[in-house]
DNA sequence: TTTTTAAATGCAACTCGGTTGCAAATATAG
DNA sequence: CTATATTTGCAACCGAGTTGCATTTAAAAA
């Protein structure tokens, strides 16, 4: 779908990733945006930007979205294909500026991939 | 917690695994096994199971969990760091007998490693 | 074998991250 | 300024997985 009108609500979603450097779980930004915006359109937001590819989003060890901002994404295809990384210890998640090489997998193709660590 | 008591329910459970060699997720056992077992009781038999070294879990591309037999695991410790492939068609996952190298990380000890393609 | 007792099971109700339908609000083209 | 299509908020819902508790059952003890 992708975000079409500049509106108050992205304004204020799109601060959060540009004052916090680290992904951001969907449920976090919920709770901390909750007297600014409702939570239904935190995630109708959320997912715009992922189409606009403004934001890449994956899965956690306990299957809840984080969102991080893209680097060189289009509307088109997610370049970024990075592990992404959580500490045990205060579960907080962020992205790795490394390349791991996936290897070539007999009669598959490989479309996308997700690693985390 | 792990497997005390050789059960009826155990039985039925791992027989599931014995005659498909595939991964198989929580839901599809829950339902395939609902005549027989509860949903509770197949949940918890997988974690004792796990817990055992018999099975490992890992979570797909939509956060749900799915299971499949170890392969020289034991109680202590899950040795087996494999990917797992899921088809873009059919949802289907199995384990991959393949070896990613994942890169040292500065600063970071790297206690688990989940890679789903 | 029978009794004892701790582990395993079933059921119903619950949790919680995320989604849906729909009416009201709001950005933007004309 | 008006018309209209996109966004938003609200409330209700969904579904994978969990919890509390009473009942059943495997297996140790007698």
């Amino acid at each position: 779908m992708g975000i079409i009108r500049k509106t108050q609500a992205a304004d204020v979603l799109l601060d959060e990733f540009n004052k916090d450097s680290n992904a951001i779980s969907a449920i976090e930004l919920v709770k901390r945006l909750s007297t600014k915006i409702n939570k239904t359109t935190v995630y109708r937001l959320l997912d715009k930007l992922e189409d606009d590819g403004v934001l890449h989003y994956f899965l956690d060890s306990n299957g809840i979205k984080w969102f991080a901002k893209c680097m060189g994404c289009s509307k088109s295809e997610h370049l970024d294909v990075h592990p992404h990384f959580q500490c045990t210890d205060c579960g907080s998640v962020n992205c790795l500026e490394v390349k791991v090489t996936i290897p070539e997998i007999p009669n598959r193709k490989v479309i996308n991939t997700h690693i985390l660590v």
